[in-house]
DNA sequence: CGCTATCTTGAATCCCTTCAAGTCGCGTGG
DNA sequence: CCACGCGACTTGAAGGGATTCAAGATAGCG
């Protein structure tokens, strides 16, 4: 199910439009982004970008799934962000890169050059406000995630990420609502700042516990979701919000 | 030694008129700030704005330092971040507030009344460009926290921290520096992931490791600047910019 | 159908926490 | 100016949650 993107596809039909950084560009200011992207597609696995890249390229991602991380000198790795469809890639103002990005899946970008684009954000106002909306809202969840570091447990790391994975997945509201984990064991792990056994035991004790059910390694049912939250240590109407 | 700000101070003279929102702006755009803006002033341990109030009015941090904090509904907290003077309090496009700030040291601030300084922001490019500027430049101090707070080590942490405070300081290069911690024990555990008893015995063992040495409670100096560096854990030229 | 990467489970270890008992430094008041 | 008192800090000992090391199971690919 791999997606074409012609080079100039237009952007009114295209399916981050109403939320990535063009999300309030009018019809003119959308032709002048056409006119500086380019689509491109990463494998699963395939690096995307690594820290210390000189920053030549920004981009949205419009399909698929990234990663964005940071490994220390003895191999230990922190993932610090996904990034999902509309999410952006890269930084105004920096001229190198400051963390690894990866893709999980496939991925499609939508690239832009970087000098045009920021000629881009510097004359329309509408790209501007958009950006720091969404670094705004991305700081936030950065926050939220540093608490989950540096104060939960294990149990409550695994079950705040499943309630994320709930609460991101697109599938509307079914009888019974099946999800698919987006990462391995070892990829959560290094989100969640646990070792994968660690993962691997707690998926099996809430499996115990009936709150979750498995059909093979990826896909999930929720059976308990009041437990669910229960043990994800957040009060009634916080947690990640992402 | 408390710094008296009168309503009217002129921004031209201000402590932080060269880092903070404001840092771009021409004297015009100035003089619009100047009309909507007032000082106001908090003890040390004192509340500024709480999780879930109502969001009136986004603030300057002037001089002092403030916390920017999440408690859980069983009192573990976990500190999400430093303000320090011309670091921004706040979040145009939010109703609530996300986070709780508190006065670490006495703490003044320069408010803005929230509707006129959003309409600033929307009519002054020089603003919401220096603000996308200051929230991307927290967004990558917060990933790199994400990376303490999930991969390192109580050493690494507190190596990290005390490294942080040395570059922070303002105090210019001197024979024998002297700095001083800006937080207690218990407030660096909340910041570091730890417990204060952690922190203690981990600053006791690089004391003996003959990497610090204390003068006090706060003050100390460096004896051992490579070893400290070593033991944080990031490479040579990496670690936290904040 | 078989191979291999991914995952599960077990056992031992360790780092950090928890609980507890002091000690120290600093500001206040005598 | 010194003594006092309390909050902040230090240090010790025990405990526990997560890691590490190791062996096997499973799924999903070719």
């Amino acid at each position: 199910m791999t997606l074409i993107f012609n080079e100039r596809e237009k952007c009114g039909s295209c399916p981050i439009r109403h939320r990535a950084v063009c999300a309030r560009c009018d019809d003119d200011e959308l032709a002048r982004l056409e006119e500086i992207k380019s689509y491109k597609t990463f494998e699963a696995g395939q690096p995307i970008i690594w820290r210390g890249d000189e920053l030549v390229t920004f981009a949205s991602v419009v399909t698929g799934i990234a990663s964005l991380s940071r490994t220390m000198e003895d191999g230990r790795t922190q993932v610090v962000g996904l990034l999902l469809p509309s999410d952006f890639i890269g930084r105004p103002g920096r001229e190198y890169v400051d963390f690894d990005v990866t893709a999980v899946t496939e991925v499609t970008l939508c690239q832009f050059q970087r000098k045009p684009f920021e000629k881009l954000v510097e004359e329309v106002p509408h790209i501007s406000q958009r950006m720091m909306e969404m670094a705004l809202d991305e700081l936030n969840a950065a926050r939220e995630w540093m608490v989950l570091l540096g104060r939960k447990t294990a149990r409550e790391k695994i079950a705040t990420f499943l309630e994320m994975v709930v609460r991101r997945s697109t599938i509307p509201n079914q009888a019974v609502a099946q999800y698919s984990l987006p990462l391995t064991r070892e990829e959560i792990a290094n989100f969640l700042g646990l070792t994968l056994e660690t993962i691997s035991r707690q998926l099996s004790a809430m499996k115990k516990d009936g709150i979750i059910e498995f059909e093979g390694r990826r896909n999930f049912f929720i059976k308990n979701l009041a437990a669910l939250h229960e043990a994800s240590g957040d009060d009634a109407d916080g947690g990640i919000i992402v």
